[in-house]
DNA sequence: AACCAGGAGAGAG
DNA sequence: CTCTCTCATGGT
């Protein structure tokens, strides 16, 4: 994977789809817990779950940190795996509040430290602590996810990207083929997720795909 | 009415 | 270390 490649995908959709003005979230605390949330959801249930917790005033580290756990699962309820994401929201916020005192403190931190620490917290893996680092700490870290892969598998042609293990890999590429650019990466990432809610599925809508006269498996299929 | 969504962790083998 | 299972609601 090379420099003009991968940027000429980027060009690509963003002429498409326009500049995404993604995951604006009022606060940095709520894309974190939009972050948590949205693990295996759909974001419409996670709004619904997020309205819940602005409606009690609970978008607040302090607030989650110190909150009922069956209040918290009711108000999360929406978003699915209630329990275990209620869990894993308070142990955030609570590690955010006794180790650095806010979120801004924690953020502070280079890119890279920061990521490893976000990874060393219970329910915080690569795409959720990436989403973390880039969206609400706001560090150049490229954000991978399932749509991403896939549209990438797709368009090279290559399975490889699809198994969990090239997750680092696959960021570390992308990462030294583009600028290190916060606004790119969070734009980028926003056009992978745009493009990828109903294109190169199982059943893939090819046709109407923006991408497909870049796409190696489109090609194919035109055989 | 099955199937999936902007995953992660624990447990088995 | 690599698979598999569990967590669970709501939309299509």
């Amino acid at each position: 994977m090379h420099q003009p490649r991968i940027m000429q995908l980027y060009k690509t959709l963003e002429s498409h789809f326009g500049f995404l003005d993604w995951w604006p979230g009022d606060s940095k605390a709520e894309i974190v817990v939009g972050a948590i949330l949205t693990q295996s959801a759909s974001w419409k249930n996670v709004e619904k779950a997020i309205a819940n917790l602005k409606s009690k005033d609970m978008i607040d580290p302090k607030r989650i940190a110190n909150a009922d756990i069956k209040r918290l699962e009711q108000l999360v309820r929406p978003s699915g795996f209630y329990r275990q994401k209620a869990r894993r929201l308070r142990g955030f916020m609570s590690y955010v509040v006794k180790r650095h005192g806010s979120l801004e403190s924690m953020f502070s931190n280079d890119a890279s430290p920061l990521r490893a620490e976000l990874l060393s917290i219970n329910g915080i893996g690569n795409e959720t602590a990436d989403s973390i680092a880039l969206y609400a700490a706001e560090k150049p870290i490229f954000v991978i996810d399932a749509y991403t892969r896939r549209i990438l598998g797709r368009v090279y042609g290559t399975k490889r990207y699809e198994k969990s293990e090239c997750y680092d890999i696959l960021q570390k590429e992308i990462e030294a083929s583009i600028r290190k650019d916060v606004v790119l990466y969070k734009d980028f990432h926003a056009q992978f997720v745009e493009l990828g809610k109903n294109c190169c599925r199982a059943k893939p809508l090819c046709g109407s795909c923006p991408l497909k006269r870049q796409c190696k498996y489109f090609k194919d299929l035109q055989q």
